[in-house]
DNA sequence: CGGAATAACGTG
DNA sequence: ATGCACGTTATTCCGC
């Protein structure tokens, strides 16, 4: 079964309902109807449809006698959320709804919602469909099997859970099959199921690992071997049975439709709109209009900002889905002809995955020579995979589809054109770079129709149409946008730098790091009992209980309650930001702990916690992702987890790297360039005595200290030399004279006349600021030595915080741009060089201006040698690039080499 | 419930 | 007003 096959979203209706109503508070319309079961129900629904994307839906509701458990909790709850008649006139609302929104409410009198849910679950199993079950209710993980998995809702559907047979057995210990028969065993307290006697939970998992099914056990009760288990079993043999019966969802019941009668088809969206607006659900009409666009038969007309309004076209993109081994010979041979002719190839993949490595791809579509393909699933993509070798490849998120083809084994497929990256190169403080906005602008007003693919940031589940329209798009963008990069000269920067990075970043992600995940827990269990410790302290301190993590509860106790002096403020209060807090801990011991407490809390929740989800569960490494079109000023940025902000400053902090180890008799080798951005400032600012300082190979900052205060080299006391560290990086920032008194503590006089001295010796760095902020001004542009460029629209704004923000960027963009730039450049250097020295030597990480590579021990010496000789010689600027080399077992014990 | 805003804090 | 560039976490507010 390909998962390219649709796929059905059957909604368990009363615990959705049931939830929102509980969890919201009391809404009403202005005549006073309730509605916030109404409400709730439809944000998750909305979410599941536009996360999930089914091709049909089912809502199944209760339509039996309530059940104990029904009644318990509903009248338990009521006198703080509304009451239960409340939650009761809602439901019709929301069959209202759906009905408009076209998806079938599905009820079947007597019979409850688990029952509707399983029959069709089956139903729609048999026809070949993905079913996914929705519901609050763990009852319901015992209907995953072969193409239906489970999305149990923890707290609403945020926190969710998806279950497929693994992970039901990884959770409960046993196969979804097997629930009924532990719920026969175990029986189920908010079920009302007696279960055995004398067999608790742990028994039950055990019984049912050795002997399968419950009829099995009760077969050959004389093989268990505990004699106080096999006398429970013994006389609880017929309530066995009974709750095993009691606990099965039936999935044969009479429901009144048939699975084909679930596709959404045809949602009235007029009439949903006017519900909404009747139950004054203003927010989420252009939600549920967007949400259900899809599945209109006809497209919503684009209304652009512009005076010219486009209409995009009605049409879908035509293509020809390879099904068969005649067709695969024509594309085959569609191929082998666009390779030669050096026509450009689109190419978009339809994948899901939560990282990089994981990445699965379930459909491949291609356009070429004014065609357009589909390749339905893997294999087929695997058999076009290798022609595409010697094409020329256009796709968007270009990085993706290396790793989702990789994950496939289709290695080596070179993309050369990316509508993305070009798009940041024209604009890279541009807040999206939506497929259907480039298409407007690139291929001009007719188009075929995008889907969900129009508003895409991740290209995941595309539909076939979908994958089409954007394969088709990538094509027919490259020449449109590869004239606009020549036009604004960064043709060359996306040619040579940002597109041949592309596989280097797949490489490293899917490469992924290896972690020690005992340690970190054993790290979590540690620091959960210092924050424990901490925070009664600070209870006791203050002599109430609240919750320390809430700045507004922490800025009530300290400011209110304990009476401490306040200083700085936030929009909404006074400020219990660190720099705040470490100023009040000098008098008060409350301060220190909160900031204790505060930074434990950091530390365990952003890199002990979080990290836990994000360990790919094959590789048990993390595979982070790099993003390459999201900085202002041509950085990297890194997520899911960020591993560019691992701690490495507090001594505390620092201990978390220990996390982080290579494999088997490998080192981590790290290779930073040493002050590249003040080498940068040297080369671009051309001042003698920097550059000189440099070939000299002085400390920079100390001879800094030397130049500001007028004293020999060998005079300058670390008080001297660590402010005028903070000189040289205030300088790089555009700092003002009022910020840099606050970061070394001195009066605003006093930092004054450092700067003043400063630009005294330093006149070429001065005369740099100028000239960037002036060029600025005149081109509206900031640039980099590689030509990169970034709109500066306020730098002739009449407003001086604008504006002032506008020079900064305009003096610092640079010089952090120029450091990104060759250390791209680098990367892709160092990646070339390893290909030959070594393919066992991986690049794993970069970190600004930081390659972390992975090393097999005996190769550290040659291979730290080749990389910083790569680094090292990058580009010839008027000082040289110094690169600092340390290897060691994990992360945290980093030995500097040579 | 879930989305958005806010405050705080980790990195180069 | 007041130092550049990022991403993640937890809390809080709001919807009608």
């Amino acid at each position: 079964m390909s998962e390219s096959a649709e796929k059905l979203v059957l909604i368990d209706g009363n615990s959705l309902a049931n939830r929102a109503f509980y969890a919201l508070p009391r809404l009403t319309t202005s005549a006073g109807v309730p509605t916030n079961a109404v409400y709730g129900f439809i944000t998750m629904l909305l979410r599941l449809i536009e996360e999930e994307k089914p091709e049909y839906m089912g809502v199944a509701f209760d339509r039996s006698a309530p059940t104990f458990r029904h009644l318990a909790s509903v009248t338990y709850k009521a006198q703080r959320s509304g009451s239960p008649e409340d939650f009761k006139a809602q439901i019709p609302l929301i069959k209202k709804v759906l009905n408009a929104a076209g998806i079938r409410a599905l009820e079947l009198e007597g019979y409850e919602a688990d029952d509707i849910i399983g029959t069709i679950a089956s139903k729609a199993q048999t026809a070949g469909l993905r079913v996914v079950v929705v519901s609050g209710d763990r009852d319901m993980l015992q209907l995953v099997g072969k193409n239906v998995s489970a999305v149990i809702t923890k707290r609403g559907i945020t926190q969710v859970e998806r279950y497929d047979r693994e992970a039901v057995k990884r959770e409960t210990g046993i196969y979804p099959e097997q629930i009924p028969d532990y719920k026969g065993l175990a029986g189920d307290q908010s079920d009302n199921i007696k279960g055995v006697t004398g067999i608790g939970p742990k028994t039950a998992v055990k019984l049912l690992d050795e002997f399968g099914s419950l009829e099995n056990l009760l077969e050959q009760l004389d093989k268990i071997p505990s004699s106080h288990v096999r006398e429970a079993m013994q006389k609880g043999r017929d309530q066995a049975i009974l709750s095993k019966t009691l606990a099965t969802i039936k999935r044969d019941v009479p429901v009144p439709c048939e699975v084909a009668d679930l596709r959404v088809a045809s949602p009235d969206i007029e009439a949903l709109v006017s519900l909404f607006e009747e139950l004054e659900f203003r927010s989420q009409i252009e939600r549920a209009k967007t949400a259900l666009a899809p599945y209109c038969p006809t497209r919503r007309t684009y209304s652009g900002s512009s005076e010219a309004k486009h209409v995009t076209a009605e049409v879908e993109v035509e293509f020809e889905t390879v099904d068969s081994e005649s067709s695969m010979e024509r594309l085959r041979s569609e191929v082998g002809q666009a390779a030669r002719a050096g026509n450009v190839i689109g190419l978009a993949i339809s994948s899901v995955g939560n990282d990089p490595k994981s990445r699965k791809l379930y459909g491949t579509a291609l356009h070429l020579n004014g065609k357009t393909w589909y390749l339905p699933d893997e294999e087929k993509t695997k058999a076009i995979g290798m022609a595409l070798r010697g094409g020329r490849v256009a796709a968007f998120d270009a990085k993706g589809c290396m790793n989702a083809l990789a994950n496939s084994g289709v290695d080596g497929i070179a993309i050369d054109f990316d509508p993305w990256i070009a798009a940041y190169l024209l604009d890279p403080t541009r807040a999206a770079y939506y497929p259907e906005d480039l298409a407007r602008e690139y291929v001009g007003s007719s188009y075929p129709r995008l889907g969900a693919g129009a508003t895409a940031k991740h290209l995941d589940s595309l539909s076939p149409s979908e994958c089409c329209a954007l394969a088709w798009l990538a094509a027919s963008l490259e020449q449109p946008m590869l004239a606009e990069l020549q036009r604004q000269e960064l043709a060359e920067l996306f040619r040579k730098i940002e597109m041949p990075l592309v596989p280097v970043l797949s490489a490293m992600e899917l490469e992924g790091i290896g972690v020690d995940m005992d340690i970190a827990r054993e790290m979590s269990r540690e620091f959960a009992s210092k924050i424990k410790l901490c925070e009664q302290e600070i209870f006791h301190m203050a002599g109430t209980e609240f919750n320390v993590n809430s700045p507004r509860q922490l800025a009530d106790v300290l400011f209110d309650k304990l009476g401490l002096p306040c200083s700085k403020k936030t929009k909404t209060g006074y400020s219990t930001s660190a720099e705040v807090l470490e100023e009040l801990a000098r008098h008060y011991e409350i301060a220190a702990k909160v900031l204790e407490y505060r930074q434990l809390a950091k530390l365990k929740g952003t890199y002990l916690d979080g990290l836990e989800a994000l360990v790919n569960p094959v590789t048990g490494r993390i595979h982070t992702t790099f993003n390459q079109t999201v900085t202002a000023t041509g950085r990297l940025s890194s997520t899911n987890p960020n591993m560019q902000n691992i701690p490495t400053k507090g001594e505390l902090g620092r201990q978390l790297r220990r996390i982080f180890v290579p494999r088997e008799n490998q080192l981590f080798l790290s290779a930073d360039y040493s002050q590249i951005e003040l080498r940068v400032l040297a080369h671009v600012s051309g001042d003698s005595t920097l550059i000189q300082s440099f070939l000299n190979g002085e400390d920079i900052h100390t001879r800094t200290a030397a130049e500001v205060f007028g004293v020999k080299p060998e005079e300058v006391t670390p008080s001297m030399r660590s402010k005028a560290k903070a000189i040289n990086f205030g300088i790089i920032y555009g700092q003002t004279d009022y910020g840099l008194s606050r970061t070394i503590g001195e009066s605003r006089a006093e930092a004054k006349a450092y700067i003043e001295s400063y630009f005294r010796r330093y006149p070429g760095v001065r005369e740099y600021i100028e000239s960037a902020i002036a060029l600025a001004r005149e081109t509206g542009y900031a640039r980099t030595l590689m030509g990169r460029r970034r709109r500066l629209p306020d730098i002739n704004s009449p407003n001086r915080n604008l504006r002032g923000f506008a020079e900064r960027t305009a003096i610092n963009t640079p010089i952090q741009g120029t450091a990104a730039d060759i250390m791209k450049l680098a990367m892709i250097r160092c990646y070339e060089a390893l290909k030959k020295f070594s393919p066992e030597v991986k690049i794993l990480l970069q970190v600004h201006d930081e390659l972390v590579l992975e090393v097999p021990r005996g190769l550290l010496h040659e291979a730290a040698s080749v990389i910083c000789r790569e680094m090292e010689n990058v580009i010839e600027l008027r000082v040289p690039l110094k690169v600092s080399a340390e290897s060691g077992p994990n992360w945290l014990d980093m030995t500097p080499i040579d």
